[in-house]
Formats: structure tokens, C-alpha cells, sequence
DNA sequence: TCACGCATGTAACAGGTTACATGATTGT
DNA sequence: ACAATCATGTAACCTGTTACATGCGTGA
């Protein structure tokens, strides 16, 4: 799995300890890719003994210590290397998919309530990037060909990924939009416009 | 987790024997579920101890004996149940978004490569789903609102989450594309077409 | 007889989730 | 005294992946 790799990125971009690792994982790093302290912990230990990071432990003024990990020259070689192993094809899983198709074996009402609740999760996530972007001062309306002319190197690639979250929000958000507007008309042809009960 | 579910979903479509599951999850359900045979026994296994699927051996001519397995009145009533709770949203997890963003520590240009493939794997993969869909038989132009017209039940159901399906792959081209093109540029800055090397 | 496809499984392992545990310091 | 936050962890469990195993029947 890439969790190791994740970490190893969010290192090399910055070096940092276990609960700050955790933040960023709830906030930028968090729209790719999703992990709790406890998990976070236990490979960072895997990684030390492997002798791709290393720890320094912190004092710090009115708080406990905190250890810092840092990539050694060994964690680069291996990101390094990652990065140039072809990844397979990520499979999916999603539960609203299965509830989507299934919802016609039991309440239907149900599951069309929980699509309009996770729609509006979407949209609140959608918003919440599109500030991040925003905060990347680029002139409105440029071209993504031109990108490479305002941004570099580490952030660029930021940029890009958190394109990616907000074009994957706008997929989920179309998605269960159009599950939502084919089962409304639904409901429109069992009561019909041209019966109305007057 | 939810492969019990897509399982009782797949089930109550039709019933079947684990490998013909198996079948099921590398097509159709295939776009939203992925699952190997080995899981998918031990689930099937699981789901007959608790009393969700009973089973019956089905002689077949000039091939082994098959298990063939169907939901009882007990599986129906948990998938029903299963459908009425709320799913939390779904936490992505992408190699590719970790590659993007750790390109720059590493062979950037192997990574673009890595992400052409996935971008070829992913045409195709629509030109599939577009197929499928092209199957139901819609009148050219159908709008969504209109498609609960055409087609109902467990059909419609099945067409939607296909529709997902291809959005998904829109999504990810769409991505992958600005990535790639984002960085084309950044290559033409490097070696700017003003000093050519003639 | 040998390879192939059908059909079903077991075992070992890796990764992720949930619940719980500990200790320090700051603010009320 | 008590709750909240910072900071780090352990343990048990569940899910998913990979590798291997078995037996039957068909056709070359």
C-alpha cells in the first residue's frame, strides 16, 4: 500500500511529527488520501526501522515533546524509486453505487435522503477547494497549458492535485445529482403535472 | 464493509454460484465493486452462517457440481436495513494523486509516462462503459429527467450507476489530461521554441 | 496423457479501523 | 479540581491480497 509513500511525500515536502502528520492528512493531503493517527504511528516506526526516516525529539515550551521525521538519503532513493514503478489501475469501491443500484429492494425514500445528504457533504467540500485554489493568486481564466508559467515545481504539482479534488467533487455532485433528477421525474409521472388534485 | 452488501445486492438481482459472482464483479458490478474469488467464497460462507443466503447444489452435465446461492427472507430484511442507514462519505484513496504531488522528488518524466497509461486505460475503459450503455436502447439525446420514462426498477437503477461509471472515467482523463498538460508546458518553458538549437 | 477451463476452496500476510491507554500542560 | 488540548502509543479485530491446492471433465 502507499501510505508509506504518502508519508514519504508529505516528509520530503516537509518535515514534521506524528500529530502534525495527522493534521495535514485531515486538510491537504486529506483529499487524496485518508489515514488516522493510530495508523500514522505505526508506520512511521515501520519507516524508521527501515531505515528510511529519522527522529529527532523536540522540547518545546509548554507542551510535551514532539519527534520530528525526517526522510535520510536511503527514504529518498526509496520514494525515488516508487515513483518510477508504474501504478496499476485503481480499483473502486463505493457504497452509495450499491445502495444506488439496490435502493429498489428496500425504502427507496431512504436511500434518496441519504444521496441529498452526501450531495450536500459534496458541495460543502466542493466550496471548501475552490477557496484553497483561490488562495493560489493565479490571473482568472488561466489557461491550464499556461499554469506551468505561474506556478513550480513542489506547489505546482499541488495545484494540479487539488484540481483533481475539486473535479472529483463535481463528479460526485453530477453523479448523484443525476440519480436524484431521474427518480424525481419518477415520482412526477406516478402524480402527473396534468392531473393535478384540485 | 460493504462486499456483504454488494453481494445481497447481486444476489437479489439474481442468484448465482461464487464463480459466476466472481464473473459479475469483473463486469458489471466490476465498476463500482471489485472483489476476487477468494474473498468473495468467505463472504458467501459468512453470509450462509448468519443466515442472510442459503445454498443448493445444482448438478450441472459435463461440469463440476455448483453452489448456487439465494437470499433468504432474513437477507432481505438486512439488506433492507442495510439501505436505510446512512453511508458516510466515502474517504478516496489515490496512488496517482500521490505520485502527482511527489513527482518532483523523483524521475518526473517516468511518472509521466506511468500517467499516459493510465490515461490510455482509462479511454478504453469508457469506450467500454459507453457500449454498455448504448445498449439500453435510449432515443438519442434522452434527458435525464426523462430517462425514469424508458426505463424502470432495477434497470433504471443499473443504467444510473453505469452513467457513474463513465463519469468516473471522464473524471479521471479529465485530470490526468490538465496534469499532462500542465507540465507539456513547463517542458516547452524549459527549452522555449525563441532559442532553437539549430 | 497433457493442457485447459470450470468450480471451490485454504493459509499466510498486509493494511486499515476501532477502542482503549497514558501523561503532560493550559485554562476555568 | 476538572475539562480540554497536545502528543504518543497498544491491542484486537476486520478486510483485502497473494499464493497455493484440489478435483472434475473436455478436447488435442
Amino acid at each position: 500500500m502507499a501510505l508509506e509513500h504518502a508519508l514519504l511525500v508529505a516528509l520530503r515536502e516537509k518535515p514534521g511529527s506524528g500529530l502534525e502528520l495527522t493534521r495535514r492528512f485531515e486538510r491537504s493531503f486529506g483529499y487524496f488520501w485518508h489515514a488516522t493517527h493510530q495508523q500514522i504511528y505505526r508506520v512511521l516506526g515501520r519507516l524508521v526501522d527501515s531505515g528510511d526516516l529519522d527522529v529527532t525529539v523536540v522540547a518545546q515550551s509548554g507542551r510535551p515533546d514532539k519527534k520530528v521525521y525526517r526522510l535520510t538519503p536511503a527514504g529518498e532513493r526509496t520514494l525515488a524509486a516508487w515513483l518510477a514503478t508504474p501504478a496499476p489501475l485503481e480499483p473502486l469501491r463505493s457504497d452509495v453505487a450499491v445502495k444506488m443500484r439496490g435502493a429498489g429492494y428496500g425504502d427507496r425514500a431512504a436511500v434518496l435522503d441519504g444521496l441529498r445528504a452526501h450531495l450536500a457533504d459534496h458541495r460543502v467540500r466542493l466550496e471548501h477547494y475552490r477557496a484553497l485554489a483561490a488562495a493560489y493568486d493565479l490571473p482568472p481564466q488561466t489557461p491550464l497549458a499556461e499554469v506551468g508559467q505561474h506556478l513550480s515545481g513542489a506547489v505546482l504539482d499541488q495545484y494540479l492535485v487539488l484540481r483533481g479534488g475539486i473535479r472529483l467533487e463535481e463528479f460526485w455532485i453530477g453523479w448523484i445529482s443525476d440519480y436524484l433528477a431521474a427518480h424525481s421525474a419518477g415520482v412526477i409521472r406516478t402524480e402527473p403535472p396534468e392531473a393535478p388534485t384540485v
